[in-house]
DNA sequence: GCCCGGGTTTTGAGTGGTCAAAAAACAAAG
DNA sequence: CTTTGTTTTTTGACCACTCAAAACCCGGGC
């Protein structure tokens, strides 16, 4: 049991984010799309895939896919809590932007010892989501999903709050940004137009903002909490 | 002129501090000895400074040993500079102990990126040196090399304090720890005892402490500033 | 039922880094 | 100058990871 290479934490990682994305959990993940998101040939991930699964990491169905393990599935959750106290750390205490953290803490994930981790964790208090709203799994491996509706599903004219953003694009997040659309921002749905494959909201300040329906379908919101 | 590898990154760093500690600048490093501080056979070592010599990082003669050339002993100042700011970052930011932090840093030092160091660098205050007293390299890897006197090598009597410890053991640094010998520490050499290979020093509160001889060799001190 | 195309697996090869063990070079002493 | 012992280099092999390209499987359409 030679603990994983980061590669091997890399494979587990993106199953399990993949895993997350098709909301049906018990489905196996496509080897192309595996190698798509690794940026690996689909012959290298068949290979790495018959590894993990030797070792007990994945269970995988030659021509169906791939699917974590208990044991894979644990080992994944540890990456990304690595990786996600470690993108907020960058952002709350060594005040960089939410658009550069991810390909740091996307090399800082594998070195980080759980000594170090745990510090950081205790640091920052224990936090549950991240700069981008994704969850935080504590030191056992879990963490409490929950389900948002989008800016494409959710209601008209009722105050929202922005939770999370589900893309890491460095290029996107810095749009965001911009027009000041970070996880806590109060939004409201003005308008929706299919045609148009625009959506219009009103964010800070009342600011008019429109957005495209591909993007606005990676903005994740919660019905708004009364005024405290 | 692909980005050097950790393992590069180690052997340049490794050669740079094997240099720096024979007092002589330009010469040779055994193959032997670097092999050992690697922790890796000598074949490898050889076959692996080869690479090395190709892509004009050092010199090398065959036999001989070798040496870094200018290129090589700007990046290892760089790795040598990584190493150290995260080293005062994870005392200073994350209160880890400084027996503690090597291990971590010898990771970390290989994932971070300059944009991180920088901003490490800045919100310490561009310090001069590490938590063991070790100089940080600018982000030019160019540094000030002091020379100082060693608890063998000082004179009796007069007030000196502790600006370096040259060995990074967990084990000895924790003891150093237990009787407050930290960088900055006001000392007094009480006297040497060849005979009994220990050295006695008053410190913290004229608490007596003696260490033998091998232990006293790897404290440096400078001459005590005038009370201020 | 057969074929076709897209996804998948195999095969063969390459790279970076490593070891074990045999061979070669050197230094130092007789 | 030769012998001995230590250090260094070479050789052949291996592991983890990767790619290119050929071979393969499988679900749909006809």
């Amino acid at each position: 049991m030679p603990l994983p290479s980061s590669t091997v934490e890399n494979y587990l990682k993106t199953i399990y984010k993949a895993q997350a994305a098709q909301r049906d959990h018990g489905r196996l993940v496509p080897m192309g799309h595996l190698a798509q998101a690794l940026n690996v040939v689909p012959g290298t991930a068949t290979t790495m895939v018959k590894a993990l699964a030797e070792s007990g990491l994945v269970h995988y169905e030659p021509y169906a896919g791939v699917r974590l393990t208990p044991a894979g599935e644990k080992l994944a959750a540890l990456v990304l809590r690595r990786h996600r106290l470690i993108e907020l750390f960058l952002v709350k205490v060594l005040g960089m932007s939410w658009a550069e953290v991810h390909d740091e803490a996307e090399r800082l994930e594998h070195a980080a010892s759980d000594k170090l981790i745990d510090r950081i964790d205790n640091m920052l208090g224990r936090p549950a989501t991240d700069p981008h709203g994704d969850p935080i799994p504590d030191s056992s491996g879990s963490m409490v999903v929950r389900d948002y509706q989008t800016l494409l599903t959710c209601p008209l004219g009722t105050p929202v709050v922005l939770t999370r953003v589900t893309d890491q694009d460095a290029a996107f997040l810095r749009f965001l940004e911009g027009n000041s659309l970070k996880p806590g921002q109060k939004l409201r749905i003005e308008a929706r137009d299919d045609a148009a494959d625009q959506v219009v909201v009103r964010g800070k300040r009342d600011a008019k903002i429109t957005i495209g329906m591909r993007a606005a379908a990676k903005l994740q919101v919660a019905p708004a909490e009364p005024e405290g």
